[in-house]
DNA sequence: TTTATCATGTTAAACGTTTAACATTTCTTA
DNA sequence: TAAGAAATGTTAAACGTTTAACATGATAAA
């Protein structure tokens, strides 16, 4: 009872109230001074739930992501994103509501999704789990503007944004190449996923295009990144006599490492290394690690910024493919020209 | 206008349907299914903002936590945290609202509480910013209730759940005793914050009980926390002759390893190494790295219980110290017995 | 058979806003 | 100075729930 205690307050009426707080019509200087000073005094604040039913705004939007498993290298790259996200909303004063699912359980109901559901949040952004967009479908269902970020769905024609996750694949392979590798092994997985898929893609591309050989034996897919199965995969790799590795994320390029380390294989003269994102520790390691880095931050905040001018009624869709950037330091090898 | 529509399709009142989906009364089992079919059918979902504008209560705490600024490495820190108090609102159907601050630009407006102002979120988990607690009083005001994670307010009767820096701190230095170490020395700082100043502390108390030197001239304090002051941190450090080094932060420590990998000293023969949090990274280097390790995730999902606790009307304070972890790997010495 | 109790249903007020429609006063301008 | 326009204010309905209070019919107890 907050507008009509300031009603009761200024001898106006509740609608004045309203207007004032808003903005929504001329009123007097006077009248306008009386309220300001009633809601500074009682400490007046709108009530959302009332403004929301009323309006159907409620100046959130939601964020869905993969991650509730703790100590999970990719969420440690979505923190960037939300941080983007987070910065964007700010400046237009909107709130953020964070979600997250089991990406690896493939949780049947999605439940991320029911706090949409409650249809309360003006817009969604998703990092979608499978390209077959079962949540999409979903989120298509309850009718809420959304944009998608870091992962492609199939034949989806919403709005996007990810890394260009061939080319940073490509530019991994090349730089590997200029270097004079010539049988350069894939460290990867997770076919399923837009990112995945198109790490792979590039890297065949690379391959094909720079007539290297492709061969399966020098192939490792994992289907969960962790250091441990980094090991596994470079051991795979060193049986089959390679002198370059790209790794396409970021906790399988740790396992790489520690393994070649352990070997005492020598990086990059032996063998060529080049991971995925950029993290600090990549600076610290002996070789320092050459690698892809993905725009995270500006994925987050474009996102939001293309989210936001659908809810101001831009129509149509946006599809935005981020540069990733060649970080190149020693583990690639020495570029012959 | 949707339970009405339930209510037109069934031919039942519009207090039975909400009784159905509530559970709040019994209802024949005819109707009941009835309602159940009708709801099923046209997909009702009851909503939230109208149900919260009567019964008062959002199901959704907020999370305020430190971290504008993308690819700080609190920041990969507080994921963990995220994900932890997520985790135990799954549970119990919550959601979850993640706010954040300019940690160093010291906001003045603290715009993340604005969320708060609009008074419809449960309750609040709070990584404040300083001891000082200005936004807990303003938290105070508005009345909700509240725990604080991570940190420490002066004279703050309000719930809490943090790590225990000194003991992290002392058993820290205590093992690089153990291992021979005399001349000890810190890098750390943001002695405003209880992390900060609670590790100098334990620091501290370890140098004098165990009979080593004080000498403030192999203590380094920051003001930012970065792989750059890190370095020159173990700079200033080495030119005072040092056997030993505590790490109060992830960044700082990997600075601290730079610096000294780049000094070719001999970890840890020549310096004794001990860095705080428990990343992947630490793994890999050489030599791998001895640390303290806080429980980020059970932070999380500790606070999140006692937060619903005290929704459920539970009174009183609880004051949660989760232990730190040493975690021993090479970088610290050879213990001596 | 009468009465009290229980099971089930309905009515209507309330939550705190927004906003269309109307009412009054004050300016403009011919 | 009269009439129309602009400025400022009020009233009341609506948003979609929840829930106390009441109504009805059925069942159990006396």
């Amino acid at each position: 009872m907050s507008l009509k205690k300031v009603s009761h307050l200024t001898g106006l009426s509740i609608a004045t109230i309203s207007h004032v707080i808003n903005g929504t019509r001329t009123v007097s200087p006077q009248s306008r001074k009386k309220v300001m000073e009633a809601v500074q005094k009682i400490g007046y604040k709108p009530n959302l739930a009332a403004r929301i039913l009323k309006t159907k705004i409620s100046k959130t939007i939601a964020l869905v992501i993969p991650g509730v498993e703790p100590k999970r290298s990719t969420n440690y790259f979505f923190m960037d994103v939300i941080t983007g996200v987070r910065n964007k909303l700010i400046e237009v004063d909107y709130d953020l509501i964070v979600s997250t699912y089991g990406e690896s359980k493939g949780e049947k109901d999605l439940r991320a999704l029911q706090v949409l559901k409650k249809q309360w949040v003006d817009g969604i952004l998703i990092v979608p789990d499978r390209k077959d967009g079962e949540q999409i479908k979903q989120i298509n269902e309850i009718n809420i503007p959304c944009v998608i970020i870091d992962r492609r769905i199939d034949g989806g024609r919403i709005s996007s944004v990810d890394s260009n996750n061939e080319k940073g694949a490509y530019d991994a392979v090349k730089i590997l190449c200029d270097s004079g590798k010539k049988r350069i092994g894939f460290v990867g997985g997770y076919l399923h996923t837009s990112t995945g898929y198109g790490r792979f893609n590039g890297y065949k591309k690379a391959i094909n295009e720079l007539g290297l050989v492709f061969d399966e034996s020098i192939i490792a897919l994992n289907d969960c990144f962790t250091i441990k199965s980094g090991i596994s995969s470079a051991k795979k790799l060193l049986e089959n006599n390679i002198d370059g590795i790209f790794v396409a994320d970021n906790l399988l390029t740790m396992g790489v490492m520690k393994h070649l380390m352990y070997d005492k294989i020598k990086i990059p003269d032996q063998i060529g290394v080049v991971g995925y994102d950029d993290y600090d520790w990549m600076e610290l390691v002996t070789p320092t690690l050459t690698t892809i880095k993905q725009q995270a931050y500006e994925m987050g905040y474009i996102a939001a910024e293309i989210l936001l001018r659908k809810l101001n009624g831009f129509e149509g869709n946006e599809k935005i493919i981020l540069d990733t950037k060649l970080i190149i330091r020693e583990s690639h090898g020495i570029i012959r020209v």
